[in-house]
This record gives C-alpha cells, sequence and structure tokens, in this order.
DNA sequence: TTCGCGATTATGTATAGACATTATCGCAAC
DNA sequence: GTTGCGATAATGTCTATACATAATCGCGAA
C-alpha cells in the first residue's frame, strides 16, 4: 500500500488530467476528502497545498478550491505530454503509430547514446494529432534492456512519452534543441509547406546510468513555441 | 510579524543565496531549527520540505539536510555568453552594435513586458562573430527606469547581455524558443540563405517585480543548437 | 582487515486538536 | 432595492506526539 499522501494526489490529478474535473470545477472541501479516505485534515491539506504550489488547483479562503485555468506557461522541458495539456484545453487529441520495429541501432545513435553498435531497441515513429491538425511528429528509441516490458506495451491508449515517464522515472536527461527546414516528408507528415522552419527537441534520458529512452519531436515552428518561467530562487 | 515558515524559509534561502551556507554544507538538523526557532519540527519540516521540492537543498534519510548543487535548467539558457564560448573553443569573437537609439516601445512590446506603451528603452541590435562567421543576431531592450547607468555605456568592449548580467542579477526570467524561417534581411545579416530555419530564443527578465530587459536572438538553426543536461529535483 | 549486523539517528508520514484569517452569505436596517 | 454588518464556513498555520523508514556508525566476529 502507498503511502496515503501519494494515493489522494494521485487520484485528484488523475480526476483533473481525464478531465473529469475540468478548470474553473470546485473541489471537495478539505473536510469531504477527508471523510472520503478516512485521514486528518492536515494530510488533506498537504496534499491540496501542494498542487496548489504547482500551479494545478487554485485555492482561496472560504470559496474552496477549484481547478486551475490551464495556464500558458509551461516549464520549457515538461510538456510533452499533449494527451495532458489537450484535455485541460479542452480539445480532442489522438495519437497515431506510424511506424514500429525491433532494430538494432546504427552507429550514428550509438554514438549518441552511448551504448555499443546493433544494440537492440524499441523503434515507434508516432504522430501527434489536436482537433485534426498534426502538432508533432515523434521518433523515439526505447533501451529493451532497461525497459523490458515495452515490448508488449502496444501503446493505443497512452502514447509512448508519457507511458514512460509513468513507468521509468529518470534521473538524468539531455536536451537539444534546434531548427531545420522541413523535408517533403516531414512536410506532408505535418501538413506544412515543404522547407518551412521546424523545432527539433531531441530527448535523451537515463535512469542511474542506464540508458532509458531517446526522443527526437519535431514541431512546426509556426505552431508551436516552448516556454519556461524560471526564479532562480523562491 | 511574518509567519514562521516564511520567516525560517527567508532566513534559509538569505544564508544559500549570500554564499554562507555554499553548495553541500550541512544545514543544522530539524531539532535544531527547532529549537533555534522555538517552533515544532512538523514546521521545520514542511519548510525543508518545501525547499528540498524546489532544489534547494537535497535532503537524505539518517544522513541529513545539504544545500543542493547547483545543477538546474539555466543550462539550457545559459549558452548565449558567446565571449566565453569562444575563449573556450579557441576562436576569435567580435561583436558589432549595428543600431542603438533611446525610443519609447510599441503597443506589441508593451504587451508583452507588461509596462505602459511610450515606455523609454535602450534598443539595440547587435551582431556576434565568431572567426568572420556571423553567429547571432541580437535585438534588446534594456528598461532604463530599472538599469539608468546602460544608458552611459558605449558597449565597446563587453557586449550587453555579459553587461547586463554582471550588473543585474534576475530574479525571474521568461523564455521563448521557436523556429522561423529566415526573411531576406535576416538572411543577408547571417549571412545564410533567405528561408534557411532559425532558432529564435527570446527572453525577458526581471528583477524583483522590475521589468530588466528582452533579448530577441536568432542563430542560423544549422550552426546552432541549445544543449542542456540536468537531473531532477528529486 | 574486512565483513555483517544491530543500535542509533535523522528524516518521512500521519494524527487530532487549536486558533487565525478571510471571503462569502444572509439578514436587518435604511 | 441597496447597504452594512455579523455569523459562518473554508483555508492557513502551528503544536505535540507517534510510529515508520532508511542510512550510517560502531562493535564484534571471521
Amino acid at each position: 500500500m502507498k503511502h496515503l499522501h501519494q494515493r489522494i494526489r494521485d487520484d485528484i490529478e488523475a480526476r483533473i488530467m481525464s478531465g473529469e474535473w475540468p478548470p474553473g470545477h470546485r473541489i471537495p472541501f478539505e473536510h469531504e476528502l477527508m471523510t472520503e479516505y478516512g485521514c486528518s485534515r492536515m494530510t488533506v491539506n498537504k496534499v491540496l497545498s501542494t498542487l496548489a504550489a504547482n500551479g494545478l488547483i487554485t485555492r482561496r479562503r472560504r470559496a474552496g478550491t477549484v481547478v486551475a485555468e490551464p495556464s500558458n506557461q509551461q516549464a520549457v522541458l515538461q510538456i510533452q505530454d499533449f494527451a495532458l495539456e489537450a484535455a485541460r484545453a479542452g480539445v480532442d487529441y489522438q495519437f497515431k503509430i506510424l511506424h514500429r520495429a525491433i532494430e538494432p541501432i546504427d552507429a550514428a545513435a550509438a554514438q549518441r547514446i552511448g551504448l555499443p553498435v546493433g544494440t537492440k531497441m524499441l523503434c515507434l515513429s508516432t504522430l501527434h494529432v489536436m482537433d485534426d491538425v498534426p502538432q508533432a511528429f515523434e521518433q523515439r528509441l526505447i533501451n529493451l534492456a532497461t525497459v523490458p516490458e515495452a515490448g508488449d506495451e502496444p501503446f493505443t491508449d497512452v502514447p509512448p512519452g508519457t507511458w514512460l515517464l509513468r513507468r521509468v522515472p529518470w534521473t538524468d536527461a539531455e536536451h537539444i534543441v534546434r531548427a531545420v527546414n522541413a523535408d517533403a516528408t516531414m512536410a506532408k507528415r505535418l501538413r506544412i509547406q515543404s522547407g518551412a522552419a521546424c523545432l527539433v527537441l531531441e530527448r535523451r534520458t537515463w535512469q542511474a546510468g542506464a540508458f532509458v529512452t531517446e526522443a527526437r519531436i519535431t514541431y512546426p515552428g509556426d505552431r508551436h513555441q516552448l516556454v519556461g518561467r524560471f526564479s532562480p530562487v523562491a
């Protein structure tokens, strides 16, 4: 049995992300949650305070607690969960697996991720679509040595990025952001002009030194931008 | 009198920021802080948990609490010091001020930075060159109300970004990264093909709520990428 | 010396209760 | 109807205590 704190938190987050509790929805009062989960108010309070600090909910004395409006400012490197963003923005989200194979990696990939040439990886190509408009094309390698259960996962309901994030907490990550001109194939996939500027985000993650996954996500430059807001202190 | 929670937090943050407690320094145990501030352990615990969640400190059972190594997202965004990069790579670095003026901001800029239309700003356009190859074009606004001494600075030896970083420590920053196709003017400046993909990094910084500067830096997409490596807050 | 294991200790989680703070609601007076 | 104000209800902060968990320390045995 998990800790109660985590269970309550997961519960509430799930309800918000699934859209069951849309932005503006009033969350049960602390004393209600306290009864529902059979715990003290301090425990509920701490969970809600944490969620509020993370910007997922808004709390006001006497008025109660409501699901926060989706902020347009997300941390640069946390956004890749399209399903979540879409649910909160209230648009339709779909993804299509265009290609799936288990293949040995080539020399270039081996170099990038620091593993021997020929190591077997699950290779996936995914297209992310919101309201019938392609939003991103994702090429992903998953290390079956680190995440063997990925081989049996059909990825029909949950996109690979989200699935991995839930399953394997990473300890180190490397990001590369660059701009490229779309070639004919990419232009067709993303339904943009050939040659249009695209933002490419490459992300490699490790767990305790073991390579987990590499994702190369291509966004249409005119449809996407990465936004981040930082405070060095507080 | 402030709340104890805030007071303890401010105290600890101040000691960390001032360098009195450098990274790796062991923070007093909860029971010590509890005595020092005359409060219960729960209060101290909540403060430390919050600071840990923000990545300022690292906590381990039995071992205690230490000031965290600075390893945050800044990596991604700190690469803008060309002079330093050039020195490390052993290449020649130069920059040219192409344009300099004190002008009132237009409506679009006012909207972006949240100041009234017509506020006077120092506007600079700079070209960064390495080994005679243009590496980036920078458009910058500097708020003379916050940094009046910028008006008298010739920026002959030190580029504006570096100068500001040394002079005005920022407390909040906002970043936007996107990809655009170079127009004819930009192509000529950066000596690239018209239409080539460029990476645009926009960065706005504030100091204690007061707007400091906005920089829009355009890199040739094939010559530059932003790289970051980091570990999560745990 | 080195290894293993138990004691110790600092943090992690949770409880029940108390009082503070602040919007909001509803009633009463205008 | 509108205004003012007190009662009410929700979150904010804090205490004192308890037990769980995990990592380190130190001691004794191989």
